[in-house]
DNA sequence: CTGATTTTGTACTGATCTGTAAAGAAAGAG
DNA sequence: CTCTTTCTTTACAGATCAGTACAAAATCAG
């Protein structure tokens, strides 16, 4: 019982996200929280305790989202090889059209030595987990219908292209050379 | 004339360039920079003008030492594969026994939002096209003698291999699991 | 209704932030 | 020596920081 709660917790996460994910952990303020949730202080340290409790709660939900619907992504039709293909150009799409560049919060967590906690080091290596065991049994079945090679172990594949998943996201930070991506794409697709 | 400076600005950029790389831009105070460097306030700003000026020296810097090193690691003498996967090796090695995790200082100046201006972008930008054309010459050379397959651009394939190292340099933040980047490196070496 | 409980809004804390002002110190020019 | 110039030191500015204290408001149990 008592005064019931104003807001979505979910929303509030969720708006929360976008401004860590824009701005980062150390430049986003207590205060720019507040505004972007539409929360008071009061309100905001009640539901959340700290800014680094929060933080952690917006990278839960950008793997409960963002991440998801790109794991969701690989499980569509089509052969391996373009549904890895697909995965990239979408990035290379989605990255080039942000102006705020604001890439894979996953991986600016992860890069961001400010706010980089066991705690979000943990949650961080999951999502990378999530991404390389979704790879692995994709290629797996790629080598077991044919499509692919079948020599070498599909772990050591799905982190190759993990790898250069990744790598490609950095770029996009600073590049506007689609071509370039397009490099990138081409060049870990062939290696699958 | 006038007094002389106390300092040599290189070993004030140097250890600017340390603090930076340890907690990135916004999470490096201005009472940090004066410590690590024993320069007071006034001297600072007298010689810098901002903190965020010296945080682009500082990147210069880290291009002109520490980027330039890997660089020159790639023109000794060996296999092109053996020298690529070194390059990676050494990279692994390096992160690995880093317990800052600081990674690479143009990836995570990359990464940050605070404090990526497009002079920021504009330097990261360049020393990753020093690296992808370093990469790119190796690359050619190695068709070029035949230990490499022909078949492809370099530049694609140096890109490729590119992307992947920095996919490496994001993983390495945040995973012990040596076999993973091992995995990583194999993969890329395997894609020339 | 009353009392218990939780949320909300606001005011406030002390610390820290980047940057500046100004006075004193150290050098060379003449 | 004196004057000019630059650097160093210190104190300070005003803003902002994360987090808290506390009273008013809202709800439900009884």
């Amino acid at each position: 019982m008592g005064r019931p709660r104003e807001f979505s917790d979910q929303a509030v996460v969720d708006a929360a996200m976008e401004v860590f994910w824009e701005k980062g952990y150390e430049a986003t303020s207590t205060q720019d929280l507040c505004e972007r949730t539409g929360l008071g202080r009061g309100s905001l340290y009640n539901a959340f305790g700290s800014k680094h409790r929060l933080y952690e709660e917006a990278i839960r939900r950008y793997a409960a989202t963002r991440a998801e619907a790109q794991l969701e992504l690989l499980a569509t039709a089509g052969s391996v090889r373009e549904r890895l293909r697909d995965l990239m150009l979408g990035v290379i799409d989605a990255d080039l059209a942000d102006p705020g560049r604001r890439g894979c919060l996953a991986l600016n967590a992860a890069t961001e030595a400010g706010g980089r906690t066991e705690g979000v080091a943990g949650l961080v290596r999951r999502q990378f987990a999530d991404l390389e065991q979704a790879l692995c049994r994709l290629i797996a079945i790629g080598q077991s219908t044919g499509e692919l090679p079948a020599g070498r172990p599909p772990l050591q594949v799905a982190r190759a292209f993990q790898s250069a998943y990744y790598g490609l996201r950095v770029l996009a930070k600073v590049t506007d050379d689609r071509n370039a991506l397009l490099d990138v794409v081409e060049g870990a697709v062939a290696a699958l």
